[in-house]
DNA sequence: GTTCTTGTTGCAAATGATCGTCAACTGAGA
DNA sequence: TCTCAGTTGACGATCATTTGCAACAAGAAC
């Protein structure tokens, strides 16, 4: 079995326990965010959607995104480009650099951020509930980034 | 002079000498920016622009924050509430913690975060261009940080 | 001040993303 | 299989933002 089959019978088997009845457009939804690795928005989501049960619309792709959502299966995040995307929570918290220059998005986390981010707060008398970095940059010129999956820095 | 006014004229003298037309509508907007220590969306500028000058609509208020942000006057938000909201950018880069129960939004700077931002984006071989951090958090009970004005932060 | 050119305006209609309504449909438990 | 509350697609509504256009007004040249 497949990582992504395998997260998305994950998806399926909590989801399912949740009460969340399991109709074929939210399977075709669930297998196509188990099956990427980037963060797509709605309509790509609802067009690799399509193409796996044509039976498929967009009003039940932004339906079953509020819904996964709201049980935590996956994360939305709003870019600089206005569209809300998404990308499935595999459980850690990472942050995000975006490639101007082509868009492209890497995670990445850092413990040391982490941290600062949770002493700022409370030296400003809060209690982080959630925070969003988001650093937009350019490759330098001798660059080896273009790999992709998490990065784990200091 | 107050502080505000000079801000405005300084807005008004900076986009004159870069060749743009100042209309009795721009300068309205300018002096509501001036004028605010808060993060206005659109709508929010319109109808404070309107006390000043009756003959404003909102498409100049969007046209006008493009040009403002383009001259590099102005910094554009996108908080997790939609819309845009915007600033007067008063020279140093500063991030923000979002009150998730009031929406008040502070700012604050930390020296050590923007250090490590830097340090993440050349491991991961980038260059930063921008960045945005934002953290959402609720106050803790013996919360002092009502005051306003920006912070810094070791 | 008058003229002229060109950028700017308000309005209304157009976008683009997202959501709501509703009648028809369908999981999944009895 | 039967039942029915939850779910669907179609499509119109909404919200923030942008654009087309004809009328208008800065500001440079007279």
């Amino acid at each position: 079995m497949t990582k992504a089959s395998q997260l998305a019978n994950d998806y399926e088997a909590q989801l399912r326990s949740a009460g969340v009845r399991m109709t074929k457009q939210r399977l075709a939804i669930l297998r196509v965010l188990a099956e990427t690795d980037s963060h797509p928005d709605a309509n790509e989501i609802f067009h690799l959607a399509f193409a796996v049960d044509r039976s498929i619309s967009l009003s039940t792709v932004y339906r079953t995104m509020r819904i996964l959502e709201e049980r935590g299966a996956i994360q939305r995040h709003a870019f600089d480009d206005g569209r809300a995307r998404f990308e499935h929570a595999d459980g850690e918290h990472h942050d995000h650099l975006i490639d101007i220059e082509t868009g492209k998005v890497i995670e990445f986390r850092s413990e040391r951020i982490e941290r600062l981010q949770a002493e700022i707060a409370a030296e400003l008398g809060y209690d982080i509930v959630r925070h969003k970095l988001e650093l937009y940059g350019r490759p330098k010129s001798s660059n080896d980034a273009t790999r992709s999956g998490k990065r784990r820095i200091s």
